[in-house]
RNA sequence: GCCCCGGUAGCUCAGUAGGAUAGAGCAACCGCCUCCUAAGCGGUAGGUCGCAGGUUCGAAUCCUGCCCGGGGCACCA
């Protein structure tokens, strides 16, 4: 309808433009939008206000224009000019109900739109480092990046789902260490834990699983592995020159081919735990991609030689810079570090390349907002391969903040007392855990308030958008148990009796959806479908109180149903966009 | 110091590429279950949209400056 309306406004500014009330050549954005008020009509258009400068005539005066030039349509069934010139446009009952009768015949593809046109788009979510359990934070960029991803999707884009996995470097070799070092403790070692070693439960538990395959063959005595370090960061020392300094050692003692073994036996273990745990939270995968591959193949080396030919870098200090200043970043950026080895923003350029390499003109990165210092070089980066930094789309996510009650809760991977998106999903249930993340615009700090997830109140969003669902679900159990049924087809032919406020206001809401697909998928915006899913269950809510659905006259009464039903089709989707579940019964 | 995000009702937040009288939920107060689940509904009350300028037919929205809060500024990942 949308769509029509614009054509229409736009065939109506061609007409001044031939006749000579507008610039021949006029161009304009024709903004149609939903009236925000009922006594504005369904959609309104502002274009007499945007063209009035140029047409040299004031607003209204050239609204009247416009309308008199307006082609008829069957849809439309009133138009007026009102306040400083916006051209109002009322719909007819008929074009309206169509909403319904969509919804109800396209059942689950009901909000898919083309508007993508299947361009293919690569998004990156999560990518947390795979040296623990996922914790909270990582929780609202899971749940933020799997609604965007099926938003995407129904939209009508070709989304590739993918996490970067950091399985190469310090961090990793850090929790490999301490794997080792609560290995040793297992066997009956004592020695005392680095301050930057990884010290939660799930190390231990990952020790254990080696002394299971390992057995004592990779057992070395505390003395030799502790022997003659520098001071830690708690002695007065520096931590990180300490925890290096043990992985070193620990690489020595174990050799290369044991410390890969633990290594791996780490990695494998955590990324198995974070993957189950996705699963679980409802977000899957297309492709698990290797930041070590990218070393391997070469494809990090490559990435340097052609900034390198382009001449984009230069030595000093004994490290290899990035002239990412000439690029928009605020400084220069080591690649490779004085002893020789690349650093993670090196694999990061070749990765990114690589993405766009494979074909996916779009690729979106959902970081978390401590990493926004690092969106500028990987831009420059991009610029000084000439590719158009355009072509990344970086969302940041901000923090989450959990609160039981008011007490807030601490989170810090390292120490080890972080809340897991485990405990949080065993906690609340990942259908609160998932709304309650993608309820709040990106941008947008999180209070996480725990005990409201868990509430079974009017308080709860979630319930009381699946209390919607649930209830029309319920209405079907009752109209069985009375006996009656629901003739779908007969319903369709007596939309007409819908005439309440409470159920032509439903159907405008049920109409609505497939814009806000549009709408919140063009700004990647999940926590507008959250909304729209909050005010639709208000208006069945509403509908449910002031109305009966089943009523004796069968033809209102299959023409109700069939607006429930169309309604909790709605719900039904829109709550899957966002992997929430839609109950049958609560 | 520089950069990013936020500042809208007592609280938590929406506000759809600047649009008509700024909206929800919670909390407060008043009502509604012999009737399809009260995890619900109706009503009342609550606002100098952080502050000051600017842009224009029109600004919570765009620009500039300032104030407050959070975060970031590695040869870590």
């Amino acid at each position: 309808m949308k769509e029509k309306l614009r054509s229409l406004v736009a065939r109506a500014v061609d007409q001044l433009g031939r006749d000579g009330t507008l610039p021949a050549d006029t161009q304009v954005e024709i903004q149609v939008e939903r009236a925000r008020d009922k006594g504005h009509g369904d959609y309104a258009v502002n274009t007499a206000m945007v063209l009035a400068k140029q047409a040299g005539m004031k607003p209204r005066e050239l609204a009247e224009r416009l309308v008199a030039a307006l082609p008829d349509d069957p849809g439309v069934a009133g138009i007026t000019i009102a306040g400083p010139g916006f051209i109002n446009f009322e719909i007819t009952q008929e074009a309206a109900y169509a909403a319904v009768r969509d919804a109800l015949a396209e059942g689950a593809a009901y909000g898919r739109s083309k508007l993508g046109a299947g361009q293919r788009i690569n998004l990156e979510f999560v990518s947390a480092n795979p040296t623990g359990p996922l914790h909270v934070g990582h929780g609202r960029g899971a749940a933020f990046g799997g609604a965007l991803a099926s938003l995407l999707a129904a939209a009508g884009y070709d989304v590739h789902r993918e996490y970067y996995v950091n399985d190469a470097g310090r961090q990793m070799d850090i929790l490999a260490t301490s794997v080792w070092l609560r290995y040793l403790e297992h066997q009956g070692e004592s020695l005392r834990l680095p301050d930057n070693a990884y010290r939660g439960d799930y190390v231990r538990g990952i020790a254990r699983k080696l002394a299971g395959e390992k057995g004592d063959t990779l057992l070395q005595p505390a003395e030799v592995v502790m022997a003659e370090l520098p001071l830690d960061g708690s002695e007065g020392g520096d931590k990180e020159e300490y925890i290096d300094t043990l992985v070193t050692r620990c690489k020595t003692l174990l050799g290369p081919e044991a410390f890969a073994g633990v290594f791996q036996l780490a990695l494998d273990t955590v990324l198995e735990d974070i993957r189950d745990d996705l699963a679980a939270f409802g977000v899957t995968y297309d492709e698990w991609f290797s930041e070590r591959s990218l070393t391997d193949t070469g494809a990090v080396e490559r990435a340097l030689e052609r900034l390198d030919e382009a001449g984009h870098l230069y030595e000093a200090d004994g490290a290899v810079w990035f002239r990412s200043s000439a690029f928009g970043d605020e400084k220069d950026r080591v690649v490779r570090r004085d002893n020789g080895a690349t650093t993670y923003f090196a694999s990061d350029i070749a990765y990114h390349l690589d993405k766009l390499e494979r074909g996916y003109g779009h690729c979106i990165d959902v970081w978390g907002a401590d990493h926004h210092g690092y969106v500028p070089r990987v831009h420059a980066a991009l610029r000084a391969l000439d590719r158009d930094p355009e072509q990344l789309d970086i969302r940041l996510v901000q923090f989450a903040i959990l609160y039981r009650g008011s007490e807030r809760m601490p989170m810090s991977t390292r120490s080890g007392q972080f809340v897991t998106l485990r405990e949080l999903r065993e906690d609340v249930g990942a259908d609160a855990a998932r709304f309650f993340y993608v309820m709040r615009k990106p941008e947008q700090h999180l209070d996480f308030d725990l005990e409201l997830a868990k509430s079974e109140s009017s308080d709860n969003p979630v319930y009381y958008i699946q209390y919607a669902h649930a209830r029309i679900c319920s209405v079907l159990v009752q109209m069985r148990e009375k006996g009656l049924s629901h003739d779908p087809d007969n319903g369709d032919r007596h939309l007409t009796r819908l005439t309440e406020s409470h159920e032509t206001e439903l159907v405008s809401a049920i109409g609505r959806y497939p814009e806000l697909i549009e709408l919140a998928a063009r700004a990647r915006e999940p926590h507008q479908l959250a909304h729209y899913l909050r005010e639709l269950a208000s208006h069945v809510h509403t509908y449910y109180n002031a109305h009966q659905f089943l009523v004796e006259d069968p033809d209102l009464r299959d023409a109700r149903l069939n607006l429930v039903l169309a309604a909790r089709q709605v719900i039904r989707n829109g709550l899957g966009l966002l992997g929430v579940s839609a109950p049958e019964a609560m």
